[in-house]
DNA sequence: TTACGTGCAAACTTTTTGCCTAGAC
DNA sequence: GTCTAGGCAAAAAGTTTGCACGTAA
């Protein structure tokens, strides 16, 4: 795999990000740095990614592709009306976990977890 | 809400269904019975049913839309090497959410939630 | 220099929408 | 008779692919 400096700049906007981000939310950020740069580039390197094992490929609730890097073990809470993110500290799912690799025989080594809802400034607003 | 036979027919493959079916399934499955039915039809009606609560509209690990039975919420357990999947029938959240609710003001409606580990399958070759 | 990476445009897939007719109430 | 539902076709939205050129190794 070349070391190009797009794809460098692509992986590092997946792991820098709070929470699963598109290839379009990468090609956005990646503008004003790179005006060339194509959406086939970020969805090409970030299927790369995946395949490699870099970053986990997942579908969000909208129906679109979001990439996480493997390190990002939090939780969110995003407002689907303002995209305002909370993180959330305790995860319920370890003692499932367990159960779960009993119960299916999968060795568990990481979940993604995000819930999605209408914040309290967005809830006041719409009244 | 009227009830017209393929609004009926619809509703009833969702809930005859095991596990969550796409709208390409369900217009498949229908072709024989309903001859002139328009695929547009089947999305028209299956997400009516998800607003109504009727159903419940997730995303599979393809990127498609699936429908499912409302007493049938899932998730999905993921091998990170072959791809394979196993839908899991049971959710840890329900009883935690509405303890997010409390703690952070939010209205949470749904969440998404995908555990990767490696299957039985993938173990054994990996010896 | 060779092969891999990238931009651009076009193709493809899945889902949504508009318009007009058909059918439920 | 009125108003919702449905068929058809076209449009959107998201993602993938082919090809020619650029660039890392």
């Amino acid at each position: 795999m070349k070391n190009t400096q797009r794809r460098a700049a692509i992986l590092a906007e997946v792991s820098a990000s709070q929470g699963p981000v598109s290839a379009e939310e990468i090609f956005q950020r990646l503008q004003e740095r790179f005006p060339t740069l194509a959406l086939s580039t970020v969805y090409r390197n970030l299927e790369r990614f995946a395949e490699d094992g870099l970053v986990e490929k997942e579908t969000s609730p909208d129906g679109v592709f979001r990439y996480a890097g493997k390190d990002d073990h939090g939780h969110y809470l995003v407002c689907t009306q303002c995209h305002s993110r909370v993180r959330l500290h305790e995860c319920p799912l370890s003692a499932m976990e367990e159960k779960l690799e009993e119960e299916t025989g999968f060795s568990i080594d990481r979940h993604q977890l995000t819930l999605y809802g209408i914040c309290p400034a967005c809830k006041e607003r719409e009244k």
